[in-house]
RNA sequence: GGGCUUGUAGCUCAGGUGGUUAGAGCGCUACACUGAUAAUGUAGAGGUCCGUGGUUCGAGUCCACGCAGGCCCA
């Protein structure tokens, strides 16, 4: 009976659906955690995805990776859960429901309830759970899918409020305001998403000024700054140099009011304010209204020599001067000089750099106050100045005559043409343009043009947006940047760069996280305020909530609780209809804003446990995570906010350890879509390679940091190499296995030390994969993991072990040499099942239960469930492995030897001559010289050595020694060694030393600064290669060519025997036709080695076969018939 | 525009701390082997190591500036 499985042919797809439901019907995956029970835990966080799309094949990636670490710890003994979780609210879903709707966010509480559009949104947002929970389960991802955390259920939503509210405790929540696109037509603010609609950006003709600002303390000296939103001038509050740019200081005069001035500017925008041809003109001669201005440089300076220079505002309304530091210079790492004048004007309403440079510089903007007391900047709302610059500007109008094309009212200066007046009207004025005439005529601009470039435009009213602060709910990370950047350097990042260039960077230029989201399905902001604003609170449970429901109740505010008759539901609009008593007895309404979704995923180490209203024992054994891994665009998204709340809330990482992937492109590296049709259906290439081929290729073929550019081919490449060639190996194992009904016996194998030189060889290799496997995984490199697992199988145990080791399975009964090398090959096979199982998880089980079945219960039910192989150092022969290695050498030498001489491997041969320096050498090669002979077909190896005297050697500068020592003298004494002799290569080997002269100077090369070879035998074919040299004696004499003959007809008989269809162990008769040459005289003499060889019983002469075969061998033909006995 | 990242053979990728002749697999060409055979071995062709400067006796490797692709952020 056969006891190992026999298999012509693979399809790897079906193995991955047998193992499937293998394990669905052990509960494997269950068995691997509850067996772990009381271990240590390995604590994995599953970062949500989302199942409003279709999964991809990224997500194969990202979820291999997962599964590999989980696989291995488990192994490795550790416990390790791994709870599943769904990311479900943000806009994409909000937008797929408004799609299918036909409605846009307008709609929303008009013809659709915010009820039922939340309705809505939760049936959309689990649409394709099912297809994920399919991929998932197809590519062997293990988790639990059975009892996930889910971001919009209500206990989920509970601890997220409930971290929000210590958040709010420690002061580290606050409302303030960031600059965001907005449109005054609308009266809304934008989304990043909604400004690259197609069509948003527009090339529009825009009024430009380089505007003059006079220095405070020096006499007609003014700074010059360019804008396209002029504007936003009047809102100056500083201007904004590049600390390592080049600036000029320059002689000339005003080209509006010819009055003469020094401007300053960057010297590389020099040519774009003034001609060449006025280089030389004598700034004397000058007359106003010389159309070429004279100038010259008095002075250059950097940046950092303008910071802290004061300068008078341009607009001096009492109203809206500021203290000092205002109206200086400071500096800004995004300065350059692409255009304008290499300064650049800020202000702190109207632009997020310019807000975030005077934010980080402490530098005040330039705002009013309104009737409640609010700083307010001075465009209002609807895009118009407040009085106090309408004002101005009106008076100035008047000051310096200037027609409109109407009578413009201090409320009427609108910033771009809301008002959309008859831009045709001959004397139409923007207010840009205004201001332009204003600051002409008062020698404050330089230069003033149209300009064309490309402005955003609200997608609902085809109007200009403009920057405008909103007001938003913050969290204060700032406050905790040190923190922050200290704990993440205990992270241990894959790759390391990420961690310390993307997010270490992002960590440094920290803003504090805006949280709020003006929409509809998200968390809600859990706080409420009286409309005043001078009485807030935060709630923190469900419990709180719904104390303070019948506080409002009692208070008569509420009539009843919104949740009367039905389940709590911390969404909109619920949540909304609840009102609050504030300590004084007034009302409170909640604030409208929903939560960055960043925050839910960010919070998921303690919601997932609805920490910490249930699960605390649980959380605390498993925070912080071990391990966690994601796409590399997540750094600023989950990485971000884990790392945040972790620090913030628990002073404590979230993660030790993170792989963040790259990205997974089609073959030709372009970005995969569904739109363009190059995305790859996971589903059909599971289909068509199975599982396991697909995730090894994945992680096999680069780094999963880097990008991978997805090729089946390179899954056929996998799949044929490296799971072919393992399933050759084990196959020919099953067949000669069954054949000697050998049958692995744990309890009674041969000592390692008691097997052949070839079994010892492959089991020390087999020690070092283990190790150079278990330190790739622990260091979470899975690549290299499994290139060294791939070059063991295909290259040491394949082609080499399974190749010479072969005769031993086929020749003869049962022995103990025989025994070992089943063994052996049995063991190999075993330990690559099992380190192979984190990566190609079915496969391996498969492969395991295969070679353990015949053993029943000594062995585990699957391979995952077994205990990682531990290598054992004594059997690790460095020795070995080097002769080894000098016998694959050897071998290729000599057979690119035979090709040269056209001398076929089945051609024996009679010696090879092998030079030796050293005896260790000779003593290493002896150990393998019974394989080499066998490999290469020669009788003998001789080796000769310096005794012999025919020895040539030759010599080399080793350079790495010479160069340290000699540096720049290298080139003179490497050319001295290079033109040594016998007699000096003789000398240093027998001194130590040689001298070399340099010029004068005479200096000893040491023995070890050269390397000695020898590369030529006088009067033999020789082939060298790295340092080693091999010589092959082609002479083929009459005895040679006999047994070569006997070889030649053994191997046509054997491919005889194999067209017949002969099993492996019938017996035959031959037939020969007689030739009477030396062809009968080879067999003859050869004949007993072609019987053993053929199995054959007889083999005997006649003088006619009429029915024979005729078989052409090389220079003769023969006729045979052989039957089977 | 900024940060990070990648660029080595036709393709996919290796190439600690600088060392003179840059490797592997696939593909291609030729030859061989044949009791693993839809497997295997050997040899050959194929390189501006993205470019330009620099440091050095010596640069694929270190530095600077570019170019091209990618991600994130503005």
């Amino acid at each position: 009976m056969k006891k190992y499985r026999e298999f012509k042919q693979v399809q790897y797809p079906e193995i991955g659906e047998q193992i499937l439901a293998f394990w669905k019907e052990n509960h494997v995956f269950e068995q691997s955690v509850e067996n772990r029970q009381g271990a240590e835990t390995f604590t994995f966080y599953e970062g949500p995805p989302s199942a409003n799309g279709t999964p991809g094949i990224h997500h194969v990636m990202a979820r291999t990776i997962k599964d590999v670490f989980c696989r291995y710890k488990t192994l490795k003994g550790y416990q390790v859960k791994r709870k599943g979780g769904w990311d479900t609210h943000g806009l994409p879903v909000e937008l797929q429901v408004e799609k299918e709707l036909g409605i846009t966010k307008e709609d929303i509480g008009k013809s659709i309830s915010v009820e039922e559009y939340n309705r809505k949104c939760r049936e959309t947002v689990m649409r394709f759970k099912h297809e994920w929970d399919d991929l998932t389960e197809q590519i062997g991802y293990w988790v639990d899918l059975d009892d996930p955390y889910i971001t919009f259920e209500a206990p989920y939503i509970e601890s997220l409020w409930y971290l929000l509210k210590q958040l709010y405790d420690k002061d580290l929540l606050y409302k303030g305001y960031t600059i965001q696109p907005y449109s005054p037509a609308a009266g809304t603010g934008l989304s990043s998403h909604e400004l690259n609609q197609p069509g948003c950006y527009r090339d529009v003709k825009d009024t430009s000024i380089t505007a003059q600002f006079k220095l405070a303390n020096e006499e007609d000296t003014y700074i010059l700054a360019w804008t396209t939103t002029p504007w936003t001038l009047p809102s100056n509050s500083a201007l904004a140099v590049g600390e390592s740019l080049e600036y000029v200081k320059v002689k000339t005069f005003n080209p509006y009011t010819f009055e003469a001035q020094t401007v300053l500017l960057a010297k590389d925008r020099l040519h774009a304010y003034f001609n060449p041809k006025a280089k030389d003109l004598n700034l004397n001669e000058y007359q106003p209204g010389d159309k070429l201005i004279p100038f010259q440089i008095i002075e250059t300076l950097k940046g950092r020599d303008l910071l802290g220079l004061a300068y008078e505002p341009l607009f001096p309304i009492p109203a809206l001067l500021q203290p000092y530091p205002a109206f200086t210079v400071v500096a800004g790492d995004y300065v350059t000089t692409e255009d304008g004048t290499g300064i650049v004007h800020l202000a702190k309403a109207f632009g997020a750099d310019d807000f975030r440079t005077l934010v980080q510089q402490g530098i005040p903007g330039i705002f009013v106050k309104d009737e409640q007391g609010n700083e307010v900047p001075v465009v209002d709302k609807q895009g118009r100045f407040l009085p106090v610059v309408g004002n101005y500007l009106a008076e100035k109008m008047a000051e310096h005559d200037i027609t409109a094309h109407k009578n413009l009212a201090s409320d009427e200066f609108y910033v771009k043409n809301y008002p959309q007046d008859d831009e045709t009207h001959p004397d139409y004025k923007s207010t840009d343009v205004i201001i332009s005439i204003i600051l002409k005529n008062e020698n404050k601009a330089f230069k003033v043009e149209k300009y064309e470039h490309s402005y955003p435009h609200c997608w609902r009213t085809d109007m200009p947006i403009l920057y405008y602060p909103l007001e938003s709910w913050f969290i204060k990370t700032t406050a905790y940047k040190d923190k922050l950047v200290a704990h993440n350097k205990t992270i241990h990042w894959k790759p390391e760069a990420t961690g310390t260039g993307r997010f270490g960077n992002w960590l440094e230029n920290l803003v504090d996280w805006n949280l709020s989201r003006s929409r509809f399905w998200g968390t809600p902001l859990p706080i409420w305020r009286t409309e005043d604003g001078s009485e807030s609170r935060c709630v923190g449970s469900i419990a709180e909530l719904e104390e303070g429901i019948q506080e409002a109740i009692a208070k008569g505010y509420l009539e009843k609780s919104p949740y009367e008759g039905r389940e709590i539901d911390l969404h909109r609009p619920y949540v909304d209809e609840v009102i609050l008593v504030s300590p004084s007895g007034k009302k409170m309404y909640r604030e409208p804003d929903l939560i960055d979704v960043w925050f839910d995923s960010g919070a998921m180490p303690y919601a997932q446990w609805h920490y910490p209203f249930e699960n605390k024992s649980v959380f605390d054994a498993n925070y912080p995570a071990d391990f966690i891994a994601e796409g590399v665009d997540q750094t600023r998204g989950w990485f971000f906010t884990l790392h945040t709340l972790a620090v913030m809330l628990f002073d404590s990482v979230s993660f030790k350890n993170v792989i963040a992937n790259g990205l997974v492109l089609d073959k030709n590296g372009n970005k995969m879509s569904k739109r363009l049709g190059n995305a790859v259906d996971p589903f059909k290439t599971l289909k068509e390679y199975g599982p396991d081929a697909l995730r090894w290729y994945m992680l096999s073929n680069a780094n999963p940091w880097d990008n991978l550019k997805f090729n089946t081919d390179g899954v056929v490449e996998v799949q044929r190499r490296f799971f072919g060639t393992l399933q050759n190996s084990y196959n020919f194992f099953a067949l000669y296995a069954n054949l000697d009904a050998f049958v692995y016996d744990p309890a009674n194998v041969t000592p390692v030390g008691e097997r052949a030189e070839l079994d010892r060889w492959i089991i020390s290799k087999l020690q070092s994969l283990l190790i150079e496997v278990e330190r790739a995984l622990d260091d979470y490199d899975a690549t290299p993991a499994s290139r060294a697992i791939m070059n063991f199988t295909v290259d040491q145990l394949s082609n080499w072990y399974v190749r010479l080791a072969r005769k031993r399975f086929w020749r003869g009964d049962m022995n103990p040499d025989k025994k070992a090398a089943y063994e052996t090959l049995y063991e190999c096979l075993l330990s690559i099942s099992q380190v192979m199982s984190p990566i190609a998880p079915f496969y391996a089980d498969w492969l395991y239960q295969n070679l353990t079945n015949a053993i029943g219960q000594q062995s585990a039910l699957s391979v995952h469930l077994t205990d990682w192989p531990k290598p054992v150092p004594a059997w690790i022969n460095a020795d070995l492995e080097i002769s080894m290695e000098l016998a694959q050498d050897i071998s290729s030498l000599v057979h690119s030897l035979r090709k040269k001489d056209r001398l076929k491997v089945r051609q024996p041969l009679q010696k090879i001559l092998i030079p030796v320096l050293s005896e260790q050498r000779k003593t290493q090669i002896q150990h393998v010289e019974e394989l080499i002979r066998s490999e290469v077909n020669v009788k003998e190896v001789s080796y000769i050595d310096d005794t012999s005297g025919i020895l040539v050697k030759s010599v080399k500068p080793n350079f790495a020694l010479l160069g340290k020592k000699y540096g720049p003298k290298l080139k003179q004494v490497s050319q001295a060694i290079q033109g040594w002799g016998k007699e000096e290569i003789a000398a240093i080997e027998r001194n130590g030393n040689h001298p070399v002269h340099l010029g004068e100077e005479e200096v000893l090369v040491l023995l070890e600064e050269v390397l000695i070879s020898s590369e030529d035998i006088p009067g033999w074919s020789v082939a060298t290669e790295r340092g080693l040299t091999v010589a092959l004696d082609v002479t083929v004499t009459e005895e040679l060519k006999q047994e070569g003959i006997a070889r030649e007809l053994v191997n046509r008989v054997q491919n005889l025997r194999k067209d017949l269809g002969l099993e492996v162990q019938d017996k035959i008769r031959i037939q020969l036709q007689r030739l009477n040459n030396e062809v009968d005289t080879a067999i003859q003499l050869f004949s007993s080695y072609i019987q053993t060889e053929t199995q054959a019983i007889e083999l005997v002469f006649v003088d006619k076969l009429t029915d024979g075969i005729r078989l052409e061998l090389d220079d003769f033909e023969l006729t045979l018939i052989i039957e089977k006995i």
